[in-house]
DNA sequence: ATGGTTGCCGAGCAA
């Protein structure tokens, strides 16, 4: 079963993209984020054509949310339970006997704004709802656009990218942390351990082709899937298509 | 590098 996740930056500039990747690609289910599409102009009928099931979560403009899968899609939750949030950033699903649970966190912008504060509260209301979300369903992927680099392995300049950047200072490191804590494991991490492996690249300044990127799309599995968590990696390949993404997919292969 | 690029929508904001 492979499960990916790929911040798509407008689904309606990027279908011909997810399209080709679908077929391409083949994963089994898929989180979106940044589709900045209202609910109903979401492209669920082209999707059918394709194979794919899909529940979502958007808005205009801004953030949005989906999963995409071949199987039959359960016990949909939209938000952070008890965390009003007018952005939508979380959708969760079941699809078998895993539960997909999709994020786009929130930017930050810069350390000490308000928009940091939000996601430091954003990310602490994300801790609360999944510590009972793993009692619940014990057999889960946490994976999306987190907006924060693990480690220095994952920010192609360490020195621009420190403990006072937005997503890699401290206090977005020790949230994510925390979240791991609760028994997640980068996948990427389990079969990887070199540097410059990025899944993001700013379209300016050429970050691509110089691979000045960050590794912040990341897939976690739950204690009881990590010994099912046969690979892990990231697709470049549809960011070096015709008007890209500035993300790349992030995935995970569970086996047995 | 208070720059640079893309997507939203039609002026700046968000990333």
């Amino acid at each position: 079963m492979k499960i990916a996740s790929w911040n798509v930056n407008s689904l309606n500039v990027r279908m011909p993209h997810l399209e080709q990747w679908l077929g391409q690609f083949q994963p089994d289910v898929v989180a979106l984020q940044e589709t900045k599409l209202e609910d109903h102009r979401f492209p669920d009928t082209a999707l059918v054509g394709l194979g794919y099931r899909s529940v979502f979560a958007g808005q205009k403009t801004y953030n949005g949310v989906a999963i995409l899968s071949r199987e039959p899609i359960a016990d949909v939750q939209v938000g952070i339970p008890g965390f009003d949030d007018v952005q939508q950033r979380v959708i969760a699903a079941t699809v078998g006997d895993v539960r997909i649970v999709n994020l786009y966190v929130v930017n930050g912008q810069d350390v000490g704004t308000d928009k940091y504060d939000y996601k430091l509260r954003w990310l602490d209301a994300v801790h609360g709802w999944l510590s009972s979300e793993l009692q619940a369903h014990p057999r889960l992927v946490l994976l999306g656009d987190f907006n924060i680099a693990p480690d220095d392995r994952d920010v192609h300049d360490p020195q621009v990218w420190n403990d006072g950047h937005i997503l890699t200072s401290t206090a977005e490191r020790t949230a994510l942390a925390r979240l791991q804590s609760l028994g997640l494991h980068d996948a990427f991490r389990l079969h990887h351990d070199d540097a410059g492996q990025f899944s993001w690249w700013d379209y300016r300044q050429a970050g691509f082709r110089r691979n000045l990127g960050l590794r912040i799309d990341l897939t976690l599995v739950s204690d009881a899937l990590r010994p099912h968590a046969a690979a892990a990696g990231i697709d470049r390949e549809p960011r070096t298509w015709d008007r890209p993404s500035d993300h790349a997919p992030a995935w995970v292969e569970l086996a047995g």
